[in-house]
RNA sequence: CGGGGAGUAGCGCAGUUGGCUAGCGCGCUUGCUUUGGGAGCAAGAGGUCGAGGGUUCAAACCCCUCCUCCCCGACCA
């Protein structure tokens, strides 16, 4: 891609009212705008950040054999009031009525919905176990927005539900979830903390959250420095186990649960199983907030001149910078490595901006693509041009003709 | 919803004991010179001063009402 037909509109200061670091620089790096406080539209940059986020999730997601499919965003509040969460999510959901007078609230989440399909589906114990996830929008009317994306009125999110003939499955399922879970996050260059939480108004006995520490946490959690044991702030006070307790400000990214029967039997979702007796389906559910992951990658990858990509889920591989634009020689060359990087399935993001080199290398510090390749006459004149490496800082010259093959060893490493 | 802050050009801000044509920096347009860490000179464009009402000869500034955004709390991915 080159930079002049891209749209990527960064901002030299931090826009008003911004603190924290993510916010800041996912809006200095046009990653997100603003429409109204918890709405935000994706721009370009961080739209691909957001399809490389997914895709990490995908592809863990059909590793461990889930089926993907996609759930609608309009639901009859009808659905709801089987459970009774027309009451208790009351405060979040959207709730309108359509022009045939019908009561409809946009999706906060989607229990009810996913469960109404093993209900019509799922008639034989020979159909289980099956888990199906989507990653899509949720509506929540949070009477609280917080840090941009961290906290967003409409925000995207990857929900998996897996059903069960009994116990024992649920249990294996989760467990496959819960090691899926870890191979994400690391994935994302996160290295998450798990802990065991309450299931609140989800439901259902067992479930782990997945919390990375970040100043914009919402959570809190209790770090005992001596066994390393970690607990969940509930109250404020530090635990009254022995050792000494760190407090730390954690941010929740992942929370899954063990739910059981509470929606199949609301619903009705039941099976006929060997031994012939109809039985509700057990089920779980898994929810990574997929916009909120990205705020904390942000976060945690980070330095006071930008983002810091990891490699997997920047939105390119390589940025191309000719210093001098108007130098032929050094814009021919940028964009032979463009076309022979790009062949090779490498993302390359070509700054063909006539603007002075002050202004291209500060912009491709805050976008953060992990490798810039510098080509400057200065070099040129020695038969070299630079791989900048964004989080070491580190600049190694190297040939114009061996170009090539360090980057891919960089980009395939 | 309770508490605290803030709305003036695309962005960041000044101006507020009422008074001339509303300013500055960045960005933007045109031309020339530049180009290894946010370049220089010159000439330009860009504003319902968040909205509505009131006081006044006169309101960005004073009064009333409302809206919006940010931060702290209760809740969540």
């Amino acid at each position: 891609m080159y930079w002049s037909k891209f749209f990527i509109p960064t901002l030299k200061e931090p826009p008003i009212g911004t603190e924290a670091v993510s916010h800041q620089l996912s809006l200095r790096a046009s990653l997100v705008h603003m429409l109204t406080s918890g709405v935000y539209s994706y721009l370009p940059t961080g739209y691909k950040v957001l399809r490389n986020v997914e895709n990490i999730i995908r592809q863990e997601m059909n590793a461990i054999g889930c089926c993907e499919l996609l759930l609608p965003s309009l639901h009859p509040i009808e659905v709801w009031k089987k459970t009774g969460r027309d009451i208790t999510l009351k405060e979040i959901m959207i709730t309108f009525d359509n022009k045939k007078g019908q009561h409809m609230c946009l999706g906060p989440t989607h229990e009810e919905i996913i469960t109404t399909i093993a209900k019509d589906f799922i008639q034989s114990y020979r159909q289980l176990p099956v888990t199906l996830y989507q990653i899509q929008t949720k509506f929540r009317d949070e009477m609280r927005t917080r840090f941009g994306i961290v906290r967003a009125c409409e925000f995207i999110m990857k929900d998996a539900y897996s059903f069960d003939r009994d116990w024992e499955g649920l249990k294996k399922n989760y467990n496959l979830q819960f090691n899926a879970y870890n191979r994400i996050f690391k994935r994302c260059g996160l290295d998450p903390i798990v802990v065991s939480a309450d299931s609140g108004a989800m439901g259902g006995s067992i479930s782990h959250e997945f919390l990375v520490t970040a100043p914009i946490g919402e959570d809190a959690l209790w770090v005992n420095a001596d066994s390393g044991e970690i607990l969940k702030d509930e109250d404020g006070k530090a635990p009254l186990k022995p050792g000494s307790w760190d407090k730390k400000i954690a941010i929740e990214l992942g929370h899954i649960f063990q739910l059981g029967t509470k929606y199949s039997d609301a619903l009705g979702a039941v099976f006929l199983d060997e031994d012939g007796k109809q039985k509700p389906i057990i089920m779980g559910c898994y929810g990574i907030g997929v916009s909120r992951l990205i705020a904390a990658i942000i976060e945690l990858n980070s330095d006071g001149n930008g983002i810091i990509w990891p490699k997997e889920v920047s939105p390119f591989d390589v940025e191309i910078v000719p210093v001098q634009v108007s130098d032929g020689v050094s814009m021919e060359l940028a964009e032979t490595y463009y076309q022979e990087l790009s062949s090779s399935g490498v993302d390359v993001l070509l700054d063909d901006r006539d603007e002075s080199a002050g202004r291209k290398f500060n912009d491709a510090d805050l976008i953060g693509v992990p490798y810039r390749v510098i080509i400057g006459k200065r070099m040129l004149a020695q038969n070299q041009v630079e791989i900048k490496d964004r989080r070491t800082g580190q600049i190694q010259a190297v040939s114009k003709e061996a170009l090539k093959e360090e980057i891919l060893k960089r980009t395939r490493s």
